[in-house]
DNA sequence: CAGGATCCGCTTCGATACTG
DNA sequence: CAGTATCGAAGCGGATCCTG
């Protein structure tokens, strides 16, 4: 892992240009919905039709899913393809660079199973 | 790296509620902030002053990012500390669930990078 | 099935001014 | 220095109706 890794930077000057560039390069990821769908097209390993996006992520709606989505495929995140028939097929899966994001992504997922297994039990819940 | 783990499941119904419980986690990191100022307090590899935080991320505004604090606060991800002197001091720091988001944080940073000096090099530039 | 368009109320964000 | 208070702007969420 990077977690031993140096940003930090002698030259304040320098540190904040790249703390401003660092910001401006995960602005793509702003968005409520946005890591989530991420991690849920991750996870599933493979492209995703809009309507399984639709189950996989509870309380989103049509609406909300449509337009992170579109900001993702925008942004060269996520590709979608669609196929000409009917009923109407869409799929959605990573770009390269939206692929390149899979540690995060990974780790991140990691994290959450981490935390809710540390959170779920807990010792109120007996009473 | 855990990038080739299997998160996938074959039950429909259980693929359901784990990616309702992992959206349900990640929800801590909701807000336009949050990863930013994670990033930033990782890359400083230590505790950082509320005007540090506000040179390093531009674009907040002093309101959002005490908010957006509180709130991680709120969930344990970051410990807030108060020094009780004139003029005052309070430094941010992450606790160990927010530490343990580190490695997602790293990766994110490398990932912001990457996509730095892919996209800011374009052969547009050179007429 | 996968959207697009509009309206509306609610929440969040952003800028400025002010306080201990 | 590290916050609060306020207010307008932007984003989100739901409902409804429409297209191919």
């Amino acid at each position: 892992m990077t977690t031993d890794r140096d940003w930090s930077c002698n030259d304040p000057q320098k540190r904040i240009e790249w703390a401003a560039a660092t910001t401006e390069a995960l602005r793509v990821l702003e968005g409520k919905w946005k890591i989530i769908i991420l991690c849920q097209l991750f996870a599933a390993k493979g492209p995703l039709r809009f309507s399984e996006l639709e189950r996989l992520i509870e309380g989103v709606n049509q609406k909300m899913l449509i337009q992170q989505l579109k900001q993702l495929e925008k942004d060269d995140i996520v590709r979608r393809t669609v196929y000409p028939q009917v009923p109407p097929k869409v799929i959605y899966e990573l770009t390269e660079t939206g692929f390149a994001l899979g540690p995060s992504i990974a780790a991140l997922i990691d994290w959450a199973e981490m935390k809710r297994q540390r959170t779920v039990p807990t010792p109120a819940d007996c009473g």
